[in-house]
DNA sequence: CCTAAAAATTTTAAGCTTGAAATAAATTCG
DNA sequence: CGAATTTATTTCAAGCTTAAAATTTTTAGG
């Protein structure tokens, strides 16, 4: 009884606060994220998606499939295979067949590609620390926590 | 001098913590967002952007300028222009000169349009509450209130 | 072996997004 | 007034993104 008067409007205002959670998250990613894709654009002529090509494949001395790397970045193959295709054409990356499935790609950072990629690496981390400046050390960690903690579908976040 | 012994480590453990931040709030606004994406398109065959649009002119039942869409929705005019043009399409969405300027043009949510964003609202708030789900009252508090302290180059994100 | 199903990838069509250039109208100020 | 600047918007070219269809190759089962 005690329960039904309060499950509702409980619920409800509930609700209302995870809403707001999820536009200011919105809010704050897609500024920072702004940001990022301006700097790439205006200091190395690149854009975030490039960047997180290399991201991914910079990790990974011996290169990755198409599959793992649409994967890895959550986003489908058919994008994949156009960034790809530009990185090739910018000599960043290259495409090798897979010895025993002649169907798949493995793509592997040029010399050049891990070398761009390393000193953007360095200054973009430079961006980010200061976009998120204005945390204290305490906030950071447990806004890092509290991000890690998130589960959708039954599936953490981190 | 224990200043500068201490100064730069500390500092570069930070930047690694705020990096991580960043890396962790993009996947989570990731994941939640392609989540909308996908159940806007499956279940009312519209999309995030489209979405967007309409919440904006839900709250001014007089309409909105063109740039003033832009500014509220932190996107490019030209962009405006083409999710408007496929909103009048449907049949959600009207424009209409702004007096005294003719260069402005005013948009305003058709009937048809306000139900239709009023409907699709409703379930949306249900799937971020769901979404959000694992996040009790205390942590959800927390979050929010970190995410709204955050500013960047002097403006708070709130 | 040989055919059906599965897997890896590319292609396609449509829409989103941006910055820059173009238009058109309003405003400023000499 | 009239030229120059500013403001509101659209157009354009290029790239990103997706789901669905198509292609090619591998794998499984009879």
């Amino acid at each position: 009884m005690s329960l039904e008067l309060k499950q509702a409007p409980v619920g409800d205002a509930d609700a209302k606060q995870r809403l707001r959670i999820w536009i200011r998250l919105l809010k704050l990613s897609r500024r920072i994220e702004s940001e990022i894709r301006e700097r790439l654009r205006v200091e190395f002529s690149t854009t975030l998606p490039r960047f997180d090509v290399l991201a991914a494949l910079y990790r990974k001395g011996e290169g990755m499939k198409m599959s793992e790397l649409s994967q890895a970045l959550m986003v489908s193959n058919g994008n994949v295979t156009g960034i790809i295709e530009r990185l090739v054409q910018d000599g960043q990356v290259v495409r090798m067949p897979v010895e025993g499935d002649r169907r798949a790609m493995q793509v592997r950072l040029t010399e050049a590609g891990r070398e761009a990629f390393a000193r953007m690496a360095e200054v973009h981390e430079g961006w980010v620390n200061s976009m998120l400046g204005s945390l204290d050390d305490e906030d950071a960690a447990r806004l890092l926590a509290l991000l890690g903690n998130v589960s959708i579908n039954g599936r953490k976040v981190k």
